[in-house]
DNA sequence: TGCCCGATTAACT
DNA sequence: GTTAATCGGGCAA
């Protein structure tokens, strides 16, 4: 069993600890599998939901790091963030995708879908299949019922821009687990 | 208060 | 390839 990832770990740059997330494995409620896909906001960057200050919505960003936040997206899902760096630098890191291994019929019966790749690709579906919405905003991800595992040494990660975004649209802060079928979208490689 | 728009997805052509 | 769904945040008035 790898190493569990203590709030500690996110006490670092977003540019950091994003690569470092490819091939950790995240569980909640025990369903998940390594994350295979992430995105750096930092809060000076335009397309960080803190870049305008704080408010209601992105207050645990300002907070300390090693907590979730959770925002509604496009008034239908729900997306997940790893908030990072020192306490007061507001930036966090989106989980965009990861490899169903564990909860799979939970998954199933939650997305509403059989398909493997299409339980977990992208943010908000990767939060339907674990189950996560606005009640997490603000756990920490240390604790029960998230579990975050180190990666293993091996993993061979790729750079990218980010995705749906329309602002600082050409900073290559989309990380990905090389050659993986579930990341939302390719990579050019 | 009203209006615009988004770190998305699924269902179309 | 395009587009509707759907709603809270942010800002103008």
């Amino acid at each position: 069993m790898r190493r569990l990832l203590r709030r500690n770990f996110f006490a670092r740059s977003v540019h950091e600890v994003a690569p470092e997330l490819i091939g950790a494995t995240l569980l909640f409620n025990g369903a998940g599998g390594p994350i295979v896909e992430v995105e750096a906001y930092h809060e000076t960057d335009p397309a960080a939901h803190s870049f305008n200050g704080r408010t209601a919505r992105n207050a645990v960003m300002f907070g300390p790091p090693g907590y979730a936040y959770v925002y509604r997206s496009y008034g239908i899902h729900w997306c997940l963030n790893f908030v990072c760096e020192p306490e007061g630098s507001a930036s966090a890191v989106l989980v965009r995708a990861l490899a169903p291994e564990h909860g799979l019929a939970a998954m199933r019966r939650r997305r509403g879908v059989t398909d493997e790749r299409l339980l977990c690709s992208g943010p908000g579906r990767l939060c339907q299949a674990l189950g996560i919405t606005d009640k997490q905003y603000g756990l920490a991800l240390d604790v029960p019922p998230f579990e975050i595992r180190a990666r293993p040494d091996d993993v061979a990660v790729a750079v990218g821009p980010r995705i749906g975004i329309t602002r600082a649209v050409d900073h290559p802060w989309r990380y990905g687990l090389k050659g993986s079928r579930f990341v939302s979208k390719p990579f050019r490689d």
